[in-house]
RNA sequence: CGGGACGUAGCGCAGUCCGGUAGCGCACCUGAAUGGGGUUCAGGGGGUCGCGGGUUCAAAUCCCGCCGUCCCGACCA
């Protein structure tokens, strides 16, 4: 039946349809092994788009990029002993090559601090070789229990960032400075608001002094982490010897960081935008922006029409008002799918905005233009064309960005009066909840217990409440800080 | 690893209780008409029914064993 067609809703089951929406659009598929995922290239185009502003960005701000090794001796691993603990449960092992038995096991990089922060050690004597401000782009391995999508895959793509310094207070600047990063990536780019702090002890990564995090909200308000940057202090220095002689003489530890973002972002991205007709896609990231649809009956208007679109695509390629950034279009002249058809598969694959040309626009000399995140159509004139859609795509860039922050704060709590009122939220539709907490770990540790919430970070200065809670939600001892907390993916 | 469900065409499923020639929808191929929001009609191709064994004249169906996947927990970008 023609329900066949018809995604599953966000309303009613909200994984299914993620589930569908994935696969439909044609992002990703299953691979045949349990747990890894194939990009497909609707999936890695936006990839790509992502990939192109963070390089772009990362770059900008000092760093270069570098490769190092898949493989990583199983004894380096063990080198840091938080590291270690975190890494070693999840850590896909190699035992066997060229037919032998290897005499040490490689672990195939979970992530890479020990391998890069062991050559970082050979390359750095003085403080003059510091600071070190590498990135990467590569494949990691976590073997996960449970895997969804591009929220969680055995195997996932990421940058990720290693950095050295020579003092604390350097390094700590660098960790912020990609949080920074990463939130304007993740506003301006993907149109998805974040809110921004720092990890509790808890739920930090193995081996650092503090982790930052992003968090969004997704749209069954659940919290996802979308990005992470560390300050791991001399942990790795200590185990790896990373050592540089200072401008005073004496011998010290440098001070590293490391930071990255994934594929994760690709479903976050599904997660925050899409709607009841599948993808939507901020026209910043997205590797179509404009998709002509040209409409005819006979074969003497096909050919028409098909002229008149490639003309109007060329109109749009040429046009150079956005700089370096020509617009992005595809015109879909596909014989034998009647146009509504085209309508909804590019709806499902989330391209930003259609253009319908038809006889009738023709004779007006004008086109049907319709907006995916709205989709309000409204009548553009050809001459000028190129601007006016220009501009569109920028409005709909705005308005997502706005949009999605108007259904975070809609769904966020400023602070519960009680721990009653703040299950009640949490168990019910979920939300972003603030609240006061008095540090204890042994706190955090049974309302996770008891509701599957956590503390998803200590939130920086402009998220925090106006009047913060005074008190500790659980205990009513004095609040030492207020937290955000969240059910999470 | 604990609790639950499932495995039949590329995808989604019915058929299993009560054994009797392998089915449906979508997708795909051919032809014609159609074409401003998922076209219609006609014809067609595609299956060791997860694997192995057993019962039976006869097994997708009943019995035994194995394998795999998904969902719920513990772990996580």
């Amino acid at each position: 039946m023609a329900d066949d067609k018809k995604l599953t809703t966000r309303a009613e089951d909200f994984s299914a349809w993620y589930n569908e929406v994935v696969l439909r659009a044609e992002l990703a598929d299953y691979s045949p092994v349990r747990g890894c995922m194939v990009i497909r290239p609707n999936g890695y185009g936006i990839w790509e788009r992502m990939q192109r502003a963070l390089d772009t960005a990362i770059k900008a701000a000092g760093h270069e990029n570098a490769y190092f090794p898949l493989f990583i001796p199983e004894s380096y691993l063990h080198r840091e002993a938080e590291h270690v603990e975190g890494f070693a449960p999840e850590a896909a092992v190699v035992t066997h090559g060229g037919g032998e038995l290897l005499a040490e096991p490689l672990v195939v990089r979970p992530t890479s601090e020990t391998i890069i922060y062991s050559m970082y050690a050979k390359w750095v004597q003085s403080y003059r070789d510091l600071p070190i401000l590498i990135n990467q782009w590569a494949n990691v391995v976590r073997w996960e229990m449970r895997t969804r999508l591009f929220l969680r895959t055995l195997e996932f793509l990421w940058q990720e960032g290693h950095t050295a310094h020579a003092t604390h207070d350097e390094a700590e600047a660098e960790a912020r400075t990609i949080l920074a990063l990463y939130r304007d990536f993740m506003e301006n780019w993907m149109a998805m608001p974040v809110v921004t702090g720092v990890k509790t002890a808890s739920e930090k990564f193995a081996g650092a002094l503090r982790t930052y995090t992003c968090e969004a909200m997704m749209q069954d308000n659940k919290a996802l982490q979308a990005g992470t940057s560390h300050n791991l202090g001399q942990n790795f220095a200590k185990a790896f010897d990373l050592t540089f002689q200072s401008e005073a003489g004496t011998i010290e530890h440098a001070w590293n960081t490391s930071w990255g973002v994934t594929t994760r972002l690709v479903g976050a991205l599904v997660m925050t935008h899409g709607d009841d007709n599948g993808l939507r896609t901020p026209p910043r990231l997205a590797p179509i922006e404009v998709v002509i649809v040209p409409i005819w009956k006979s074969d003497e208007e096909r050919g028409r029409l098909l002229e008149a679109a490639n003309r109007v695509r060329d109109s749009l390629t040429q046009w150079r008002g956005r700089g370096e950034d020509p617009l992005r279009v595809r015109v879909d002249a596909r014989e034998g799918v009647k146009p509504g058809a085209k309508y909804y598969e590019w709806e499902l694959r989330g391209i930003p905005l259609r253009l319908e040309l038809g006889p009738r626009d023709l004779e007006k000399q004008a086109c049907m233009a319709a907006r995916r995140d709205t989709r309000e159509k409204q009548s553009l004139p050809l001459d000028g064309l190129p601007a006016a859609v220009a501009g569109l795509l920028q409005r709909m860039q705005d308005d997502m960005l706005r949009a999605a922050r108007e259904r975070r704060e809609a769904n966020s709590v400023r602070h519960a009066v009680s721990y009653d009122e703040f299950r009640q939220l949490i168990e019910g539709p979920g939300a972003f909840v603030y609240a006061g907490w008095n540090g204890d770990p042994a706190v955090e540790a049974k309302v996770k217990e008891e509701t599957k919430a956590t503390i998803r970070c200590l939130p920086d200065e402009e998220f925090r409440s106006p009047s913060p809670p005074a008190r500790c939600l659980v205990t009513g001892e004095p609040a030492a800080h207020e937290v955000l907390w969240a059910r999470a993916y």
